[in-house]
DNA sequence: ATCCTCTAGTGAAACGATACACTGAATGAA
DNA sequence: TTCATTCAGTGTATCGTTTCACTAGAGGAT
């Protein structure tokens, strides 16, 4: 490997100064034109690239920071990172990616792991299940900039982007309202998780408002023992066996409402023609579904970039030694209307 | 950030002596257990972490290995990704990933960024658009192991994983000439995919050797300009209008064979019952789609563990300055059989 | 001639670890 | 007693950069 030594020694000036020219930094401004033309000629002949190891270690910067995704597997995560690497892409700073792969005990030794290579902040895309405020406290207490994608900690000093989730289904329930329905059933997330509360909140309240009645008894919820898509299946044969006469159906997230489709497929009710279902999330396959899906659209890239944006800003100030304050952002979800909803029949 | 020598400090004994506690390596031995407990029970307190910059930098040794793939949210990556992973926990090996982001422009940098952090290995998930064996040659010019997944490239000493496409469309032709299939219609992938080109080769055989014919007019190609879903929507519509009456369909991916159960679902025909439908690839959601497609399984898991492990050994070689010579590995593929097929219609 | 400023660059000391050759004391054999 | 060997560590150079204080020489002002 060609080091910086050999560039100085080939072009005939001093370590020093290749340096200084190479960086274009503020002393690069020190070095007469010739010169700096020389050096960058020398140092693409020889193919010269940096030791990234040795420059953070004399610098005392990175340029790096950990994004700590609950399961790379998940499209609700590679669609937030996607958010993350494109606005990073401009700012020279590079995401390492660690994956819990749906296992918090692996939390601690990513945290070690990114902190080993002395990442100058963190981002966490929360499935609240895995994330430890705990550990994310060790951050704010090494002044680390941290933002949490997907979740609010109300207790943790930490900067958070989340949707809104009440608005979400405020949309669904208001798409559904207008197209006549109002035999509604409902599968709602499980306890565990925020967003159910949130999602249910913001439905009930617009059900509220106009007046609809929401029957109890089409009102499951899913409780997380078993895989998500199996339970969707059955909630769904259950409200069918409970109350068949329902003329749309609101699923907790893009999942559900794909096994509550295929539920009714099998028994005999089409969709949308006897049953409109709507999701949320719109994760990409959603939009391939058969029929494709209507669903809240969680702007994952938004939020992703948004967690980029914050986080960049908590680090300039952390390497300038201000003080970055929380910042906490909300982005607004949109329905995208496909075709697994349509006007109610009229009966 | 505490270092190696507030370790010394603190616990009286010298850098070198910490450092080889620590590291438990072959020095380690030479030192006295009561020392050696001290010394870990004072970086314990401390809560000290070895800063892998510094490390690497000496020790010549980053332990680090590059992951290139072609796009993070396709969740053929993100598979064998996570197979990857999984072979890499145990070995001390950390992975870097960098995305594509389907963009073929991307590889230099990509590429310059991971030799910048001296990665000691490349694994990339190959599609093949994007895949440019000039910058592969340059790792094996550097000496640098590199294994392609999804892709043996004739001409460059690099390993590769492969799957057997040949063996998985004759696993697929075999089950639908099985249930009594013989008006099949296919979407063949495009051109510029070798995997096309065999995927049709081993289906072809399997007709010809049970003398089934192909008809012509039932073979349409994708030609990759617009998006997979809607080019195979189109085709399978092209499908109908020329011969309304195939009982059966191959389609070159999940995405294509997705594209077509829309396609035909719309047109009021019943998968399976009026037309089987299979797939190739079995990415996570085919198994929950609508209905839940007949496919063949790449076992992509399974090939990103054989990458890493074969990674791991090359990487293993040059260290011990040993040259290794490159693999390859072939991996069978897998019918899985869920819901898009069923027995042809006795007509 | 002297002093000062500017230009264009240089030298040496870090950064935090590991590698390697070395050492003082204790032990054992002759 | 003496010499060699082992034990349990230590001192110093080094990895490839950046940082910071410094300088030789040119040019201008007095």
């Amino acid at each position: 490997m060609v080091t910086i030594r050999d560039v100085a020694g080939e072009s005939g000036f001093s370590v020093t100064t290749v340096s200084m020219v190479l960086n274009e930094g503020p002393g690069s401004a020190r070095i007469s034109a010739r010169t700096r033309a020389r050096v960058w000629r020398v140092a693409r002949r020889l193919g010269y690239r940096p030791n990234l190891y040795a420059r953070s270690l004399r610098s005392r910067r990175s340029h790096t920071l950990g994004v700590i995704v609950f399961d790379l597997t998940d499209p609700y995560c590679t669609q937030i990172l996607r958010g993350i690497q494109n606005h990073l892409r401009a700012s020279g700073l590079f995401p390492i990616v660690t994956d819990l792969q749906d296992d918090g005990s692996q939390f601690q030794p990513c945290l070690d792991m990114l902190l080993g290579r002395r990442v100058e902040g963190i981002i966490a895309i929360a499935n609240p299940l895995y994330l430890d405020r705990k550990l994310l406290t060790e951050f704010s207490e090494r002044s680390i900039p941290a933002v949490v994608i997907g979740r609010k900690l109300a207790d943790v000093p930490v900067s958070s982007v989340v949707v809104d989730n009440a608005a979400g289904t405020r949309q669904a329930m208001q798409h559904l309202y207008g197209l006549g329905h109002s035999r509604i059933a409902f599968i709602k997330g499980p306890k565990i998780l925020v967003d159910s509360l949130q999602r249910w909140q913001g439905l009930e309240s617009f059900a509220e408002e106009v007046g609809l009645e929401l029957d109890p008894k089409l009102i499951l919820e899913i409780n997380g023992r078993n895989s998500t898509y199996a339970e969707g299946y059955e909630l769904t044969e259950e409200l069918m066996r409970r109350r068949p006469d329902f003329t749309a159906l609101v699923a907790f997230d893009d999942l559900t409402a794909c096994a509550a489709i295929r539920a009714l497929t099998k028994a005999g009710r089409r969709v949308p023609k006897d049953c409109s279902v709507v999701g949320f999330d719109d994760v990409p396959s959603s939009a391939f579904y058969n029929p494709p899906l209507t669903t809240v659209q969680q702007q994952l890239e938004m939020q992703g970039s948004l967690g980029a944006e914050i986080i960049e800003d908590l680090m300039k100030a952390a390497a300038e030694k201000r003080v970055g304050q929380p910042k906490h952002r909300t982005v607004s979800p949109k329905l995208v209307v496909r075709e697994s909803t349509c006007p109610a029949m009229s009966s």
